[in-house]
DNA sequence: TAGATTGTTAATCGATTAACAATC
DNA sequence: TAGATTGTTAATCGATTAACAATC
């Protein structure tokens, strides 16, 4: 166990064992090693053990991790023991297709508000949503107390919304715009953009 | 200039630069700093300066790099110097999104073909391509040379998908689908999962 | 008990930063 | 020329791996 500052590359790293453990415990397995659970998503024994070690002692030597137990733990350290509410600006294509995503209220997240600048698309529905005007985003998404949105507008309006994601209080952006943003060091952001994605694989083709 | 073998973890930051480098060339912009770059994308200018004199010495000393350059010799490096067919396998929502999506073109890449399982997809059109039949992705993809694809699938699909990816002879994975997937050293994956990248900034809320 | 596997330490390996001579 | 900024070296910092005592 280790109080200290947990490196940013660990945290990374976790919520991919929490999913894989989530696969396992679906398929009906009970306990894991991290010799198992290592082969599955592509590192060491070693570093998993290491990596889950800092936050406890969550296994036993000769019969390894029960996976149940395990996954509690991950969905604690990782805050996902719960259901975020996220806001999705921009209702474009990609805005779309996250809308409608099956695959975030297992992991923890629930889509609750649409924005977008575009008069033609506010009103409209997305899905349950009713695409809101832009232009109330701050005020709806402090309020609402949000704290987690994602952005999926054009790279040219990116950084000006995520200023107003963080007037709203927002605390994390996964931004879908291929742009690097700034903001303040309280926020964290991750970016998809699969274009870079692609272009960090091409060299090695 | 460095011949040996380059750290994964600088190709990595390239495509970021390369992005940035590109907008600053749009704006109109002759020059650039690793200062001026780095501030922009995040990194610092040591590290800047550091990833791109790997590969050559870009830069003036005194007047710092040209952009026109420095794009130029970036997208050498990556490959992205020209264009690449890439082949989309399952035509869902996210799939859709990225038939349609436009920011592929000017960044090296273009969707050539979408397969799907489903019978009651294959042969609808999707943007302009029309669904075909996966049972016939090995052949259609070796013949036509595809070396890219991106995979949106649903995960209990993505390792069966992965494996006719391999026997097809591409080497670069996309992966849309929430799970780990097992392919040869040869072959290059890059994961996007929404709930991952979320999960890794709820820890710090 | 014997076998298996953890948690942790120490050693190794790799990445980042600071600093500065070179030079545009 | 004087000022600015590169490319690179050495120092620092951090991450990964190997190994093994502890113990289930």
């Amino acid at each position: 166990m280790n109080a200290d500052k947990i490196p940013d590359i660990i945290i990374g790293r976790l919520p991919v064992y929490l999913r894989a453990l989530q696969r396992m415990s679906d398929s009906g397995m009970k306990t894991t090693s991290s010799q198992e659970l290592g082969e599955l998503v592509g590192v060491s024994a070693a570093q998993i053990r290491k990596d889950v070690s800092q936050f406890g002692e969550f296994g036993k030597q000769g019969t390894g991790y029960s996976i149940t137990y395990l996954l509690e733990k991950l969905r604690e350290i990782l805050k996902v023991d719960r259901i975020w509410d996220v806001a999705l600006v921009g209702a474009g294509d990609m805005g779309h297709a996250l809308a409608h995503y099956q695959g975030f209220s297992n992991r923890g997240f629930k889509v609750v508000m649409v924005f977008d600048n575009d008069k033609s698309k506010i009103g409209q529905k997305v899905g349950d949503f009713t695409i809101e005007d832009t232009v109330n985003l701050v005020e709806k998404i402090k309020s609402a107390g949000i704290k987690i949105a994602m952005l999926t507008v054009p790279a040219s309006a990116a950084q000006g919304v995520a200023d107003k994601l963080v007037q709203a209080g927002v605390k994390a952006i996964l931004n879908y715009a291929p742009i690097s943003i700034n903001v303040p060091q309280s926020v964290k952001v991750q970016y998809i953009d699969p274009s870079t994605h692609l272009q960090r694989m091409t060299y090695y083709v």
